[in-house]
DNA sequence: TTGTAAGCGTTATCAG
DNA sequence: CTGATAACGCTTACAA
């Protein structure tokens, strides 16, 4: 037992100090209603002086849970972090704040490929349980998460099937309040850039509400379609030129996603068509770069501290053996510039 | 000793089952080369086979130390999450990579106010060292982080003075490319919107920088100073509006930052300017929002890969006991719209 | 090369 | 209300 090892304040060294026994010490710092009030002060005091701070480790040890949470965020692999859809960052953030909020620390982890997909989070008793985000077009991700064993406790934003324990967006219903307040705004030739097919599973649910807007109001829904594995900006690009070249009249684009509808934008006006005059174009996510975009890009925004609150709270309730279904978070329309007013 | 516990498989399970004892499962799971080659693959099999983890709460304790680096971001009190600098998120994204590359994970906590100041992830042995992320607006933040004991190990981005341990952008030479580039592009009356005495002391840097090109090219430095404790882009859009008011010629700005710039900018279509004509705009920082401004904006951008990389290998160092000096991130320009081809 | 045994610093049970 | 004392599950010095 020769190891160098630096000097540490213990709870023997406050009782000591507070001429206590050890386990009073500890009940007294856990806020013990056993303990009385003078001891109480003591031991604080004592404990204030010699600068003691509880060994998490020990304590975890010792309680068998972490009070932590462990937060994947997937990305396409290789991609560039600033590259992220900010959208999960924010996310990220709120979920931090959630996390917080209900005593609970956060560690996070960015993942992308095989080679470095790990979950065993709670089986190292790192966390007592995990929330992955992140998009779904990364299946391999899935794939994996899949495979983590029923007693771990997950939740996840962004799954592609609905076999996974999710929270989303309500994007059927923010899809239908796009549509409709394109058609408010006197537009009726409206085309959805976007995917029924991609394992970007929201992107569907996104899809069918505009339909359904659509349809209700004795409109024909078109869809054109994404081409797979490019930057979403680039399919927006490119999805708009196609809808172009295609002849066909529309007077207005609901794209499935805000990075769509600005690659969209951008394409729109290098091919002089104006907006919101020519076209209007709506998208949804509610990212930061929308605000500055020209003109600024109407959106459906979720509320992401609801979100972050959201996967907190599920995920909590999973560990306390609950299980509970899933939920959606409510979304609003931001009114830009990409609009008639 | 009658507590409920859920079963756990322990180590002494797998060296049950490999037919060992238990400091052997620990040394070949650990990978010690003294252990031979078929013991350590019979432990392998019935660990797998158990679906064995490692407690790392009990490595941890055992150990004395945690894998764990964290991280605070420090936020203005009551920000929105989503309303967050983007270059943080980013940072962060590319400090967990870089902390990962190295083995450790990364505790997240974002912290806003007095009353959720906390720095003592080392104490309680949750980390083994600190990274302080943040704007040096929130003065509060930093004046506690200040008091942390000398024994804490910790760096931070974006501290106000230099008595802090930091990792920082090449502020002066980034503001030196901008400026130059201006020049370069024809522009010859260029003011700096911005602040010398602002505690976000890079702003000062890069003022600085901005002056020194400008001086060396025998040009007259100028500053339109930023009103405090507005928004970013609002102050942009004042000092813009300001600066055209003051009725003194200029035809270029560079902006401290992209979200002043990207206020500038905004102001100036309002009042009829043209961008990058009449008048070139560069900032500073590499925002997403920036590609999608109109016209995009050039700007001057961090490698936030190295920065994040720098970081964490600085915290490394000074857990290791090393002093490293502070570190600066190259930058370089990203030419844009903004300024005339 | 492997086994034995001593902690790491808590929290929780039990007794008083 | 407080004090002994037994784990929690691992890593590592030491012995064989």
């Amino acid at each position: 037992m020769a190891e160098k090892r630096i000097i540490r304040v213990t709870s023997f060294d406050v009782a000591e100090a507070a001429g206590v026994s050890q386990s009073t010490v500890s009940r007294a710092l856990a806020g013990d209603t056993s303990i009385s009030a003078p001891t109480r002060e003591r031991v604080a005091q004592a404990a204030a002086r010699l600068n003691y701070q509880v060994d998490e480790n020990a304590a975890r040890l010792r309680r068998g849970r972490t009070g932590t949470l462990a937060l994947v965020m997937i990305c396409r692999p290789g991609q560039d972090r600033k590259d992220l859809n900010p959208f999960y960052f924010a996310l990220l953030g709120s979920t931090c704040a959630a996390a917080a909020a209900r005593g609970y620390e956060v560690l996070v982890a960015f993942q992308d490929s095989p080679d470095n997909f790990w979950g065993h989070f709670q089986d190292r008793r790192k966390a007592d349980g995990l929330i992955v985000i992140g998009t779904s077009e990364n299946t391999a991700a899935w794939d994996y998460f899949a495979t983590l064993g029923p007693a771990t406790h997950w939740v996840c934003w962004g799954a592609p099937s609905d076999t996974f324990p999710w929270v989303r967006s309500d994007n059927h219903a923010g899809a239908m309040l796009a549509t409709q307040h394109l058609l408010d705004r006197g537009y009726r030739r409206i085309v959805c850039l976007g995917s029924e097919t991609s394992p970007q599973r929201q992107f569907k649910e996104r899809y069918d509400g505009y339909a359904a807007a659509l349809t209700a109001a004795g409109h024909e829904p078109r869809l054109q379609r994404i081409e797979r594995g490019l930057p979403r900006e680039e399919q927006g690009r490119r999805a708009a030129s196609a809808l172009i070249d295609s002849g066909e009249r529309f007077d207005a684009v609901f794209a499935v996603s805000d990075e769509i509808a600005l690659g969209a934008i951008s394409e729109f006006a290098r091919r002089g068509i104006r907006i919101p005059d020519d076209v209007g174009v709506v998208g949804f996510d509610g990212v930061r770069a929308g605000a500055w975009s020209n003109p600024p890009l109407t959106t459906v925004e979720s509320d992401f501290e609801v979100a972050g609150s959201l996967l907190v709270d599920r995920l909590i309730a999973t560990i306390g053996g609950e299980v509970p279904s899933p939920r959606r978070v409510p979304v609003r329309l931001a009114e830009r510039g990409s609009t008639r007013a």
